[in-house]
DNA sequence: AAAATAAATAGTAATCATTACTATTTATTT
DNA sequence: AAATAAATAGTAATGATTACTATTTATTTT
């Protein structure tokens, strides 16, 4: 993969923040750098920085978003003020499903919805 | 509610599969019944039974399911054949999550990701 | 049972996120 | 410094979902 100051920029933008940001906010921060850039840049390098596991896609409900936090762990989404925040869960779901089911699972997804400690 | 052949076909049909069905599917499957049903009759009815809670959504990543089961439950998603299938996992994260970070839940949103048993 | 009504529909247009395409630019190699 | 291939900007296309509107239809009222 080849240098470029716009893949550097976005990589930077998603290091910098806890919101989890989504394409769009990462398209607009971006802009405040490089005014031109393109929307579909941002898609592209996004894609490409996933591959190669410098940052992790999350599904938010149907809005996709994006984590600098490449460590296994869960997610809190608050309904009040939609922050998502990260937590690490103890479980070994893992094992009881192959016991079960004979499924190999690879990855466990945990999202818990609710109202965080400032709207409560 | 008023009554409608077509909302009843459609929670019908939600209920007469284990696939988790997605709004295109349902589109497609109604067609059989009712050759010129919208695909817009389809979401909005979909939008109106989940309200009414006689369905549940589910985001498979990007894309929105429907699940006649309204009993809480998890996921088992296969990897290989993109099947969703259902389980009912034991956990207790609520009390946790409280305690820690003083967060009230009112859901967990749970899938693991992996291969089924019939793809390993 | 017929008329009145308001909810639901079909069909189409609009929106939003994402991807595809292409001529041009640019990082890296020769 | 020239060659080359990857990356970009800008724009068009796609796919899922929502919005809009004239018409139809289930239900209520007379």
């Amino acid at each position: 993969m080849r240098y470029s100051q716009q893949r550097e920029i976005i990589l930077n933008l998603i290091h910098s923040t806890e919101i989890h940001p989504t394409a769009d906010w990462i398209y607009s921060s971006a802009r405040t750098q490089i005014p031109n850039i393109s929307l579909g840049t941002v898609y592209r390098n996004l894609k490409q920085l996933e591959h190669d596991k410098l940052i992790a896609t999350i599904f938010d409900g149907t809005v996709v978003r994006y984590d600098s936090n490449m460590d296994k762990h869960d997610h809190l989404k608050c309904k009040i003020c939609d922050s998502l925040t990260d937590l690490t869960l103890d479980y070994d779901f893992k094992t009881t499903v192959k016991q079960k089911f004979n499924f190999i699972a690879d990855e466990i997804e945990i999202t818990i919805i609710g109202r965080c400690s400032k709207h409560n």
